[in-house]
RNA sequence: GGCGGCGUAGCUCAGUGGUAGAGCAGGGGAAUCAUAAUCCCUUGGUCGGAGGUUCAAAUCCUUCCGCCGCUACCA
């Protein structure tokens, strides 16, 4: 039977725009989806947006629209930015849909079912004038002895009703959850992290408002509407149709993989296996932390003014330079540093240089020396065999890598084959044989075609555009390009178009220093 | 304060008991098919400090120094 995978991104809050952060966790989980897609499975990939709030009702306000009209053209955005980054989901929800919030409601009633929801009260301080809740740790106190809120604002301590979820009752399930899969939540550091504040103790969780209207109705009790979270990560489960078992996608349950931001691992790897638990659904296999990016060194903030929308880098370098870079840069699920620098020496040394450049020098003496056609494979010597061997066990190298996560690792792999093509070119030296022995020359040009056919196969997930133009280069006819299809040789005598680059070197203008 | 992580070549990092590694940067050489790209060789580290266990420690234990993360309802 086909292997089903399930992966989704976070769904991303429309408080502000879409920076290069979220690009990564969608990058990222693309490249999971087109990675198995490749290997020949049933993949579902979701993405979004989380649109209820009282933040987004307070940005609506400000910005003097309807909620409603203040988060579509803020979704509208969100998905641009995952067209504008090749990321191939099969679905993109957002939790203003009369599906979601059915299927939000479905879950609650599956929960209050099971005795783990009860009416109580949310108490805190709260200031009348800015309509919310704030920390004691917030607080300052006024010369009158009156407490106030950050901006000012007076607050007494109020009791608000409120549903809570019993969270307190899940935990020594959860440890055993953590205990038991030790996939279930990667990276190591996040992991640790989880299950010591776990060990802490839980407490339960307020999971209703009265307090404002932006959400979804609680079933049974309209004066409250659902908290976020309890909202937001139904997502993954009315995407599928949830509570329909019969829809077309119920079977993709449970989850192969939730990407989210090392900020929200705590809600994905506690509340979440917490509430379906509680309803008696499975839990999703694996939740994967990635780390932050920082600019130039620096924090990326709104007041710094560092905020960087990945379109702008895709319009100046180049979709797949950009998406190349972000994966590249450093081990996935740690935090990273994006330079100016950084990216172009990736580009030139790695894109252009070693891979560009390689596939550039092959083409351009097969399309001299051999009549612009694949040659027929010789007679293959030892460091033919070598050579091939380690291309041909990439798949299955990157396979184990992707169930890692480890996404730098997995281009890592791909890029030590590629060092080996350029040491082979150079040792065999094919422009040499050209005058000396035309026969091996052929063989030598041909062990170069497959090792990059097999070579631009792999990096399919990573860079989809310039592979695609890579493979057209080798004449690789679109239903050869999986992962199964490396094991039929392409056959001789088929003609290739004229080599074209495939990565610029990218020359900083004029600096102005 | 508590819990956890990190500190290895100029830079980014890999390496969890058995003679210190990769990429980039630096130096020398080769080649000239190619996007002046590539290949080969090479400089460089008392593996944060100290103590301990062991025939043997970057790798285990103790302690100290420095940096970072988490410590709940912010979506």
């Amino acid at each position: 039977m086909t292997r089903r995978f399930y992966v989704t991104t976070p769904i991303y809050y429309v408080n502000g725009a879409p920076h290069i952060g979220h690009a990564y966790t969608s990058i990222a989980a693309d490249v999971m989806a087109r990675f198995h897609r490749l290997a020949g499975h049933d993949v579902f990939f979701l993405t979004g947006t989380d649109e209820h709030g009282q933040k987004v009702e307070q940005a609506a306000q400000a910005a003097g629209v309807e909620p409603q009209v203040f988060v579509d053209r803020i979704a509208a955005d969100f998905r641009d930015m995952a067209d504008a980054m090749a990321i191939s989901y099969d679905d993109f929800i957002r939790t203003t849909e009369p599906r979601h919030v059915a299927g939000a409601q479905a879950l609650w009633e599956r929960v209050a079912q099971n005795d783990a929801i009860y009416l109580g009260a949310y108490e805190g301080w709260y200031a009348l004038r800015d309509e919310c809740f704030y920390g004691e740790d917030e607080l300052t106190t006024g010369p009158d002895g009156q407490k106030l809120a950050p901006t000012g604002a007076p607050v007494e301590w109020v009791k608000e009703p409120s549903y809570f979820f019993r969270l307190s009752a899940f935990q020594d399930r959860l440890l055993e959850l953590y205990e038991q899969c030790p996939e279930f939540l990667g990276p190591h550091g996040a992991r640790n992290e989880i299950i010591s504040f776990v060990r802490q103790g839980l407490r339960d969780l307020s999971i209703s408002r009265t307090s404002f209207k932006w959400g979804i109705p609680v079933p049974g009790d309209e004066a409250h509407v659902m908290y976020v979270w309890f909202d937001a990560l139904a997502n993954y489960l009315s995407a599928l149709g949830f509570p329909d078992t019969n829809s077309a996608r119920a079977a993709y349950w449970p989850a192969d993989l939730h990407l989210v931001g090392k900020d929200i691992a705590r809600f994905h790897a506690i509340y979440w296996p917490a509430f379906l638990m509680a309803a008696g659904i499975d839990v999703p296999r694996r939740i994967f932390a990635n780390g932050w990016w920082t600019i130039e060194g620096q924090k990326m903030s709104k007041s710094i003014g560092n905020v960087i929308d990945p379109r702008d880098l895709v319009r100046e370098f180049g979709l797949d330079a950009v998406r190349f870079f972000l994966l590249r840069e450093v081990p996935f699920g740690g935090d990273s540093d994006l330079s100016r620098k950084a990216l172009i020496t990736r580009n030139n040394v790695e894109l252009a240089n070693d891979l560009g450049n390689l596939a550039q020098r092959t083409l351009s003496l097969v399309a001299k020396n051999c009549e612009g056609t694949i040659p027929e494979r010789g007679e293959p010597s030892v460091e033919d065999t070598q050579l091939l061997g380690q291309v041909a066990i990439l798949p299955q190298l990157m396979a184990v890598q992707m169930e890692r996560c480890a996404l730098t690792d997995a281009l890592e792999d791909v890029w030590k084959v590629i060092r080996a093509c350029n040491a082979y070119i150079d040792h065999q030296a094919p422009w040499a044989l050209r005058k000396t022995d035309t026969t091996r020359m052929a063989s030598v040009l041909r062990v170069l075609l497959d090792a990059l056919r097999g070579i631009a196969t792999v990096l399919q997930p990573f860079m989809p555009q310039t592979m695609e133009r890579m493979l057209d280069q080798l004449a690789v006819q679109p239903d050869e390009r999986n992962l199964a299809a490396l094991e039929t040789p392409l056959p001789a005598g088929r003609s290739l178009p004229a080599p074209q680059g495939l990565f610029p070197r990218y020359v900083e203008p004029e600096a102005t220093v």
